[in-house]
DNA sequence: ACTAACGTTCTG
DNA sequence: CAGAACGTTAGT
């Protein structure tokens, strides 16, 4: 559990300034299943109240001063950035939460008929998500266009969001040669539409040509070919 | 042409 | 083995 925070990376102040032009994601509206360490169950008998986990996730003043930027060493990051910021690993809370959404555990609110919460959580979108009903979905499917709607998005939706034009193949991984593949746009790093501007590929963009670590793509992290791709990607 | 970022190779 | 550097692809 101790784990569960880094989704969120370093928070508001790369809102603002996120040097790098965020491109509109994406977003792909088949939701692929990811192959996590955690089963629902982990996370549905563990108590997280969205406060205590803001609180896990939001970085102290102090960590935050430690991670100004300006002191760059050559090579190896400083030791600096607690292990929160610098380990994608803990992406299983976002995980978790789409878990539970799928199993209908989390309310999906539609955009349109946001009285205001759409306009008020905009500001949150892809920067981290306090573990509660409203907030998380609210602001991916926002982006999706529309396409959620009710609460459990059964499997039938997904499958025929999938149908709508998003094939594995389109993806990148079906050319047969090496070609790049796609982020996914579903997955939480890929909902996130600012660079934290702190992680070491935001820091090093010019050379490293990486995306930010927290909007690196979790099916993007995942060999092609390696263990549980073939879920992913089904061959038909 | 320029930029973003994936894939591969290199390095510590 | 993880992370950095680089080559390359893909989108604008």
């Amino acid at each position: 559990m101790s784990t569960a925070v880094d989704i969120a990376g370093p928070s508001s102040p790369d809102q603002a300034h996120s040097s790098a032009k965020i491109p509109n994601e994406p977003l792909r509206p088949s939701l692929k299943r990811s192959s996590h360490p955690y089963s629902l169950s982990h996370y549905i008998s563990t108590p997280s109240p969205a406060v205590d986990v803001k609180g896990l996730i939001q970085p102290s003043p102090g960590q935050q001063r430690a991670a100004q930027p300006g002191h760059a060493k050559p090579r190896r990051a400083p030791s600096s950035w607690p292990d929160m910021f610098e380990s994608p690993s803990g992406l299983h809370l976002a995980h978790a939460a789409e878990l539970l959404m799928r199993a209908g555990l989390l309310a999906l609110t539609p955009a349109e008929d946001s009285s205001g919460c759409g306009a008020d959580f905009q500001p949150f979108l892809g920067a981290w998500f306090p573990f509660s009903p409203a907030l998380f979905p609210l602001a991916g499917f926002q982006m999706g266009g529309g396409h959620w709607r009710s609460t459990a998005v059964g499997a039938e939706s997904i499958e025929g969001l999938v149908a709508e034009g998003y094939s594995p193949g389109s993806l990148g991984g079906g050319g047969g040669g090496r070609r790049k593949r796609k982020r996914c746009g579903e997955c939480v790093p890929c909902r996130r539409q600012t660079n934290c501007e702190q992680c070491s590929s935001c820091r090093n963009r010019k050379r490293g040509h990486q995306i930010c670590k927290y909007r690196k793509c979790e099916e993007l992290k995942r060999k092609p070919g390696g263990p549980g791709f073939e879920i992913l990607y089904p061959t038909q």
